[in-house]
DNA sequence: GTCTATACCCTGATAGAC
DNA sequence: GTCTATCAGGGTATAGAC
């Protein structure tokens, strides 16, 4: 099994991913099936994916993805790590923003957030990691270092440089603002309830900031 | 294709399900398929599956299910429908229950509901929802139904019923705070955030409590 | 490096005995 | 109703020509 292309050939132990570093550049035929593959793992998710298909939608033949990848589990990896980082990496990187009222930041953070809702590319690479979550357990590992772990440290961050919100856990609060924001995703997107219950996101955004800020100036 | 069975012969159009309606009695052959079933599909998923295994594990012959059942995709919805509604129904129907102190009633929903936490099966029934969210869409709804509606419903009239909350939006609150709980359970669980970013649920709960029985009664 | 052709396995589904 | 035996098709992966 050849293993020697860019995207592997450096890898870490799985489950130990490297933030910071660098994504390889891959060449250009690889490029081109990651490409594919992405457009066919995230429609159809892996088990339904077929390497045929993948070819087909590539452009290239079988064997060219068996001497790239190795084989089904190594092209999903590779494909994986690159969509992974790519996509959520700069979500959370944008520190600069975080200054100024909190009404206005964390309004301002919420909205940025719920523009994934009507990124079909986003939509299906949580179901998909989600999905796998049980077979390809890095992944699920990699998404929530990369988007919840980085998330809630910044919204730490910001807590705590502004006493007056008065939270005695900012490490929860952070994670009760993020994770009413992901399930609200979850829920009307993936989950269609936006077909049967819906909730528009301003009302989303509007009640979480006012429960945020609210005064707590006169409790324990 | 048969199609007599109790589970099948009176079902109403997909993704219209009567939440009302009693669960049809299976025989017992019916009863040991479907154990098997949910044993295998909950396991591996619906691609992964095949009914080899699970005529090896419910220990009948494949033959059998087909009589059944018809095929793959009638086996599985008949699985989901049961295992969907049974276990979810229960949970929030005790309407008894949302009686006293906001403070004392919210921190006992939240702490019943995080129960699940601890539940493989419901974390493998809410993995495969979501997993097999775009191909039976129906189970999705339902889940949103059964779970988010309906809880959101609950709350709702709780929170209109105790004025003293302040709230200017109690369906979008009643949102926030279920979903904060599914997305903490989602991320714990089946992302495997317990092992990279660990957080007590105590933490959790006390937040979520003190964000919305929090005083408002000073602001617009 | 990339292609065509193919080996070999396992799948969902069926036929027919009892 | 339930079983054993079997089919046709499509899956991953590989061999070998160029």
């Amino acid at each position: 099994m050849l293993n020697a292309s860019p995207l592997n050939s450096l890898e870490p132990p799985l489950g130990n991913f490297d933030l910071e570093r660098p994504i390889a550049i891959p060449h250009q035929k690889q490029e081109q099936i990651l490409r594919g593959a992405m457009q066919v793992f995230l429609e159809i998710g892996y088990a339904e994916t077929s390497m045929d298909r993948v070819a087909a939608v590539a452009g290239v033949s079988k064997q060219t993805i068996y001497s790239h990848f190795g084989d089904k589990e190594g092209l999903f990896k590779a494909l994986m790590e690159r969509v992974t980082i790519n996509r959520f990496r700069p979500f959370f990187c944008n520190d600069e923003k975080l200054n100024g009222e909190p009404a206005i930041v964390l309004r301002q953070v919420a909205e940025t957030f719920l523009t994934l809702k009507s990124d079909p590319e986003y939509l299906s690479l949580l179901r998909i990691i989600i999905s796998e979550s049980k077979r390809f357990p890095e992944f699920a590992k990699l998404y929530t270092q990369t988007v919840i772990e980085r998330g809630r440290e910044l919204l730490c961050r910001y807590f705590d440089a502004h006493p007056e919100l008065n939270f005695t856990d900012s490490e929860a609060i952070a994670q009760i603002f993020l994770g009413s924001l992901v399930s609200y995703v979850l829920a009307q997107e993936i989950l269609y309830g936006k077909e049967s219950i819906p909730l528009e996101s301003e009302r989303i955004v509007n009640s979480l900031v006012s429960l945020i800020v609210s005064d707590r100036s006169n409790q324990n």
